[in-house]
DNA sequence: TGCAGTGTACTATGATTCCTAGTACAGTTA
DNA sequence: TAACTGTACTAGGAATCATAGTACACTGCA
């Protein structure tokens, strides 16, 4: 469900906000679905329970998900809207990233492509190594 | 010529190598063409000139440029065609903002006409704050 | 009521990376 | 020779990240 590199310049905490919220604005994890707690996740993947609490923190800040003392952590029942903020910040890194394949010599042709393949992909339907 | 995030993620020296090659692949930097010392740079952009020669050392190593002990930098006659690893990396990356990108609901158009404005300004022409 | 699980908070520490500072040496060129 | 060039090295500060450990408050259930 999650894959971390541990080698990756981008902190841990930072990839499970990530992966976490694609999960959660492609609805695999639904509205009020109870998240695993600190300490079963940070077991899961064999890291620290801060550093899990640190992804939760944050998400919680952004509105992903709510957490209740003694309870757990669950998911926003309404999608915080901060996605234009998040769109915002995709575009201009998809500006950066398209002007280098532009420079690198990358046609058009192949970069409309490469758009249509990842649009089937999503629209033929996310596969996750989930239980049924 | 150089823009600087000293605030980003990504060390001065990796964006110092990013820009320079961006010049030398579009050619605004020319073959054999010295660039500035490792020491005048530093002043120039108000770092240390290890950070210099750090970005140096690694452009060297890639084949972007030569360096001779007691003359210069030059940029090498021969652009390197590691671009071929450089063009699948910079797919790789761009396949994962793309996904992120029509999650959130960018639209295949709106990626249409996000690459067609840059390649109107790559096509236009690069200007930059250099000489005549 | 007691216990196990939950989130939360805090300090301390190690590890890594980046950048800077300073010094030194070798080569080139005028 | 003097002033420039690249190169190499050590040392240290600063920031970030992850871990370790502890503690407390709350919830749910037997």
């Amino acid at each position: 469900m999650f894959e971390l590199d541990v080698r990756s310049r981008k902190p841990i905490y930072e990839q499970l906000v990530e992966r976490l919220k694609e999960l959660i604005i492609t609805e695999v994890l639904t509205a009020d679905e109870q998240l695993p707690s600190v300490r079963t996740l940070a077991h899961q993947l064999t890291i620290n329970p801060n550093t899990i609490q640190k992804a939760y923190r944050e998400l919680e800040s952004q509105g992903y998900i709510y957490s209740i003392k003694g309870k757990g952590s669950f998911v926003s029942a309404a999608t915080p809207n901060l996605n234009s903020e998040k769109i915002e910040k995709v575009k201009n890194e998809l500006s950066k990233l398209l002007s280098e394949a532009l420079y690198l010599g990358i046609t058009k042709n192949e970069l409309y492509k490469l758009i249509q393949e990842i649009e089937a992909a999503i629209g033929g339907g996310i596969e996750d190594d989930q239980n049924p």
